[in-house]
RNA sequence: CGGGGCGUAGCUCAGCCUGGUAGAGCGCUGCUUUCGGGAAGCAGAGGCCGGAGGUUCGAAUCCUCUCGCCCCGACCA
């Protein structure tokens, strides 16, 4: 893409209502803008990153037997009675009337509606078990919005369910997501610690959040100091290992949120204990029967009686995430992409647009690397080079190629690594070697 | 929802206390000189001072109401 012709926004100073650096960072960086308290526009920049994490979620999920779907973001109000969620949901939840005064919602989460498509269509234990997701926009109307994409009111969420026979079935289904989230959090460049979790409102009694490390955080969280630095959520365990051993060992550490987290009665001695503060990227459920059993979920068992079946449910923020990992990745000068959620993996920038030779070499830069399908930004903009240092390293590109006169006649170019600041003079042909071209 | 703060040019802000026809820097447009870490000069464009009411000869400025945004708290897959 030529920054000539691309559509990004950035901007010198920070906008006053931007208080959080990732929010900070994604409005500078034209990633964003709001547009409402919690509600925002993604910008062409942002969209990328958004669709990256989006790509690697699904990944995952579809690696450990998860089967994508869509449903709608408008959902009636009379399937909410049944589950008895409609009164109790509250305030947060966005009521909608339509022209036929029929009470509809905006979905803040997906579990009546995936229950009434699994009840209306699965009748046998043979088609058990089955783990749908989709990634799609809910909408929950918090009280105070905040931090910018990091508590929006609408937000970009991956829901899974799961519906098993039984106990032990649905368990396994639980931790086959879990260790799909850790790979998912850590292809993103994260470490996301599970920790024992409130199941609020969703029910249940088993569950989950994945909390990101990040001074910034939100939740306070508990955890010894082993399973933080002991390397085990770093496995990469894939679905043909041994999924219910490596959880067993993951759960067999302690590891709370505040809510439930009793210093009296942990038992991690308070010199292995680390009290840190953390954004939840993610949290799963196992809550058994609780919407089957409301809303008549059966299947017909092996022996022909009817069973209610087992479900859980498994979501992650992706559009929190994007935030999550600025805040987990950035420097004074702006934002430091991870390589797999990079929106552009190399800033092409041209110290000298209009000089001939300079407008060939970073000709030539460009589709090389376009050819062999490296994603590239080039800034081909008439600006003076400081202009476009700053604006690329705002962005974090993980790499930027710098051609200028002066490199040029020495025959060299210069590749620079965002995160480290390292730069090497190099030849054009050597550059764009270990560019992957 | 309780407490606090803020709405003036695209962005950051001054002006408000003490009413008198709207300002700066950056950004934007054109020209010139420049050009390797946010250049300089000249010339421009751009604002119903969040909105509505009121007080006044006169309101960005004072008063009332209202809308929006941010922060703390309560809340929170």
């Amino acid at each position: 893409m030529r920054l000539s012709a691309y559509f990004l926004p950035t901007m010198k100073e920070n906008p006053a209502e931007a208080q959080v650096v990732s929010h900070r960072l994604m409005l500078r960086a034209g990633m964003i803008r709001q547009q409402s308290a919690g509600i925002y526009a993604w910008l062409p920049l942002g969209f990328r990153v958004l669709n990256k994490i989006a790509d690697i979620v699904r990944s995952e999920q579809e690696r450990f037997g998860a089967i994508e779907m869509l449903m709608p973001t408008i959902q009636s109000a009379d399937l909410w009675r049944e589950s008895g969620r409609y009164d109790a949901y509250g305030p947060e939840m966005l009521r909608i009337i339509d022209r036929h005064e029929r009470e509809m919602l905006f979905g803040p989460t997906n579990e009546e509606m995936i229950t009434d498509i699994f009840r209306n269509t699965v009748k046998s234990y043979k088609d058990l078990p089955k783990m749908l997701y989709h990634i799609q926009w809910k909408f929950r109307d918090e009280i105070r919005p905040r931090f910018g994409l990091m508590r929006g009111r609408e937000f970009l969420m991956k829901d899974g369910y799961s519906f098993d026979l039984d106990y032990e079935s649905a368990r396994k289904a639980y931790n086959r997501m879990m260790v799909a989230y850790l790979n998912t959090f850590a292809r993103l460049g994260l470490t996301a610690v599970p920790v024992r979790a409130d199941t609020g409102p969703i029910g249940g009694n088993l569950s989950h959040e994945f909390q990101i490390l990040a001074e910034t955080g939100e939740s306070e969280l508990f955890a010894d100091r082993d399973l933080l630095e002991g390397g085990i959520l770093k496995r990469n365990i894939g679905p043909t290992d041994d999924v219910d051993a490596y959880v067993d060992e993951v759960t067999a550490f302690y590891a709370a949120a505040d809510e439930m987290h009793e210093a009296a009665n942990c038992p991690v001695p308070a010199e292995k204990l680390m009290a840190r503060r953390g954004i939840e990227v993610g949290h799963i459920f196992y809550f058994g029967t609780k919407y089957s059993e409301a809303m008549g979920a059966q299947v017909i068992g092996p022996g022909g009686e009817p069973v209610t079946v087992h479900m859980g449910s498994y979501g992650v923020g992706v559009s929190r995430l994007v935030a999550a990992i600025i805040e987990a990745s950035h420097d004074d000068n702006g934002i430091i992409w991870p390589e797999s959620v990079a929106p552009f993996k190399v800033g092409l920038i041209s110290l000298r647009a209009g000089d001939a030779e300079v407008d060939a070499a970073c000709q030539k830069a460009y589709e090389t690397l376009t050819r062999a399908g490296v994603d590239v930004l080039y800034d081909d903009r008439d600006e003076r080079a400081g202009a476009k240092f700053a604006d690329m390293d705002l962005i974090g590109l993980p790499w930027q190629l710098l051609i200028g006169p002066k490199g040029l006649k020495a025959g060299v170019v210069e590749l620079k690594n965002r995160k480290t600041g390292e730069r090497q003079e190099v030849s054009l042909e050597s550059a764009l070697a270990q560019l992957g071209a």
